[in-house]
DNA sequence: CAGACGACATTTTTT
DNA sequence: ATGTCGTCTG
């Protein structure tokens, strides 16, 4: 039996064994959150809680593995505690109750394009497409839309703050808003949006339903609630107040998901929603050095919000002093890196312990191309998601008609993709098949009209009613998406040039493929829990020597922690984002989110920059971020080219790529050096 | 009407 | 560097 006290300090245990009633749970960064979700959980099913009745929210599928497989080493009954994130969560329960919400069987859930495309739809539907050419096209749109959502602020408003120059258009956007709505509820879809709102329709309206669902969840335990938007923080409530066994954990400082209608008014607002709420503070740090919590603090010093906030180490100095690194340009920078990552590796901190971290995916790219080239294996996270890539859309379309036989934009996606059949024409085909309502009906349909076509795509189009019958023959969901790939496979060699790389996507896929029971999950899952790119999954029980390095969008490297940290592009512009700049707030969030960053590291930690910058053609010079021209930050930090200080980085290799780094934040060597540049 | 080609803008962060 | 939109041709 596990000794909590031992393991626990004082406000940790306080957590984990108040199990009734409202917590709230204000947990600085590195200060041991996930232990103490971790061991509640375990806790609890120590203590005769039946783990079917706890629900844990969380904010990626990854976070919920994390803490509940870390939970189930000490006490396997954990593995029966439900666990998720609130999209997951929703579908779920939107799935098992989608009667008494009016959808006829089920649903299909539209990810980002197909909500685009629908979108476009839509518009051209409005006769919207001919307009003048400034009119926002439809990924705006659908930003703009599920803004208003996520935001709870009318369409108007968003126009106004967000994007003002589309502002004449409130009217066209709301007829687009109302015709998008219908389209979803004809073609019986939810976007992710929908999943929260449905949600929190059926949870308001149904108090039969509610009651059923306080009673079946009796404890609930929230994660990274300062992240959670005003749907999120309804659900919460909805969920929780029969009972009033609700923890939720969070920390106002690390609040990074604004733009997406995060409000941290909720985590503020949690002691009023549940009166007699306790509130824990765990302030210790587990994590990191004092050296690397002084930037941190230094970083939440400046901030216009005055956290009340120092982090105080509990760890003993490794001697490494946080290191900021100013590099001519983008090549330099990345051949640095590079060579500092595996002479650390070379040093014993194996690859997985290492991360290196951006504000952009795109900013990641030339470091990636580096690492290729010197045989350094990394994991992407954030960015482009792998599902979203065209060629597998292509495939999985495939597998939604199988799933919806009535999916309009799949067997668009599907169509198209025949040697002849464009827009026009899958429309009318589409139009022709649709009125079956099964795989089996619409199939025997499309087989019909190919009988006596004589156009010049009839071949091919009987060709893939051939495969979706076999496809729907098939019970295995391996078997299923291999007939599809045999089949999409001299397409995708027809339309793309590099179907070389594309493939190996596709064969990766397959073997997710192979793991799922059926069609409907696999699809709910890539749209709902996107799997991330590459094959994280398939090979968890490689040593630690052999596991990637990983790049990751700041974002996405939230809870996570690396004994080695790079943060690039530390440039005004990137960090924080040219975007934010003409907002206040915006530039706070940035902020935090350089805050959010500095925390993941526990040992060392770099800060890098280049400054020759290219943009829409144009050689221009980055200047450094405003968050390190600050008071107090750069003396916390070692600079490289400035300082001449002892270093510890003295091997010969180093030396000759230290020359390359800028002695001293030099405008004019690098304007000459600009002014060079262009003369060629 | 499909599909190729070229002009153009457009690049945040995520479920 | 990439993707989207419009135009032109077969």
């Amino acid at each position: 039996m596990i000794n909590l006290k031992e393991l626990l300090n004082s406000n940790q245990y306080k957590a984990v064994t108040t199990i009734d009633g409202p917590i709230l749970v204000i947990a600085g960064a590195g200060s041991g959150k996930t232990r103490v979700i971790e061991y509640r959980v375990m806790y609890m099913a120590q203590n005769h809680i039946d783990p079917k009745s706890i629900l844990l929210l969380t904010f990626t599928r990854r976070a919920a593995h994390e803490m509940l497989s870390r939970a189930c080493k000490h006490e396997p009954k954990c593995s029966q505690v439900n666990g998720g994130t609130f999209h997951s969560f929703a579908y779920k329960l939107l799935k098992r109750y989608s009667k008494q919400l009016g959808f006829e069987n089920s649903f299909t859930i539209l990810e980002e394009g197909e909500s685009e495309e629908a979108i476009h739809n839509c518009c051209a539907r409005l006769n919207y497409l001919k307009k003048e050419k400034r009119f926002p096209k439809k990924d705006t749109l659908r930003a703009i839309i599920s803004m208003s959502i996520n935001k709870n602020s009318p369409i108007k408003d968003i126009l106004e703050k967000e994007y003002p120059h589309f502002s004449d258009y409130g009217t066209e956007v709301e007829n687009i808003r109302q015709k998008y709505i219908e389209y979803k509820l004809n073609s019986n879809s939810l976007d992710y949006d929908d999943l929260l709102v449905y949600l929190r329709i059926l949870l308001t309206d149904n108090k039969e339903i509610r009651e059923r669902l306080a009673a079946q969840y009796k404890y609930i335990m929230v994660d990274e609630y300062q992240d959670t938007n005003f749907l999120q923080g309804d659900i919460t409530f909805l969920l929780g107040e029969a009972h009033k066994n609700i923890m939720v954990v969070g920390d106002d400082a690390q609040s990074i998901y604004g733009f997406r209608g995060a409000c941290h008014t909720n985590i503020m607002a949690f002691p009023d929603k549940f009166p007699g709420c306790q509130i824990i503070k765990l302030e210790d740090n587990y994590r990191s050095t004092q050296t690397i919590l002084d930037v941190a603090n230094s970083v939440l010093a400046n901030m216009q919000n005055r956290y009340s906030k120092c982090l105080i180490a509990t760890k003993k100095e490794t001697g490494d002093k946080p290191k900021l690194l100013q590099f001519k340009n983008t090549y330099d920078e990345a051949e640095w890196i590079t060579r500092r990552i595996k002479d650390l590796r070379d040093d014993g901190v194996a690859l997985h312990h290492q991360a290196v971290l951006y504000r952009s995916a795109y900013i990641s790219i030339p470091l990636q191309a580096e690492l290729s080239k010197r045989n350094i294996p990394y994991q992407v996270y954030g960015g482009r998601k792998f599902y979203e890539t065209a060629h597998v859309r292509d495939a999985l379309s495939h597998l939604k008609i199988m799933v919806n036989p009535r999916n309009e934009l799949a067997w668009h996606r599907a169509l198209t993709l025949i040697k002849g059949i464009g827009p026009k024409n899958a429309e009318r085909i589409f139009g022709q098949i649709s009125a079956a309502s099964d795989v089996k009906g619409i199939l025997s349909k499309a087989g019909e009209l190919c009988k006596d076509n004589k156009s010049r795509f009839a071949n091919d189009l009987r060709k893939l009613i051939l495969v979706l019958d076999e496809t729907s023959k098939s019970k295995d969901v391996g078997e299923a998406f291999e007939i599809i790939l045999e089949y999409y496979t001299p397409i995708l060699k027809r339309i793309y040039d590099d179907w070389n790389s594309r493939i190996n996507d596709l064969e990766a896929l397959s073997e997710i493929a192979g793991r799922y029971n059926s069609l409907e999950e696999l699809l709910a899952d890539f749209a709902i829990e996107s799997p991330e790119r590459g094959t994280r999954e398939v090979k968890p029980e490689l040593p630690d020597e052999e596991l990637p390095l990983t790049m990751s969008t700041i974002h996405s490297a939230k809870g996570l922690e690396w004994d080695t940290v790079f943060i690039i592009g530390m440039t005004d512009g990137i960090l924080p984002s040219k975007f934010s700049l003409d907002d206040v707030n915006e530039v706070e969030e940035e902020h935090r989110l350089f805050y959010v960053a500095v925390t993941r590291a526990k040992n060392r930690l770099f800060l890098s920059l280049h400054h020759e910058g290219f943009e829409q053609g144009l050689t221009q010079f980055n200047k450094i971020s405003r968050f390190l021209d600050e008071p107090n930050i750069i003396s916390k930090l070692q600079r490289k080219g400035l300082s001449l200080g002892s270093d510890d980085e003295t091997t010969e290799q180093n030396k000759t790529t230290d020359d390359r780094i800028l002695r001293g934040y030099n405008k004019k060597e690098l304007l000459r050096r600009i002014d060079e540049m262009l003369k060629h």
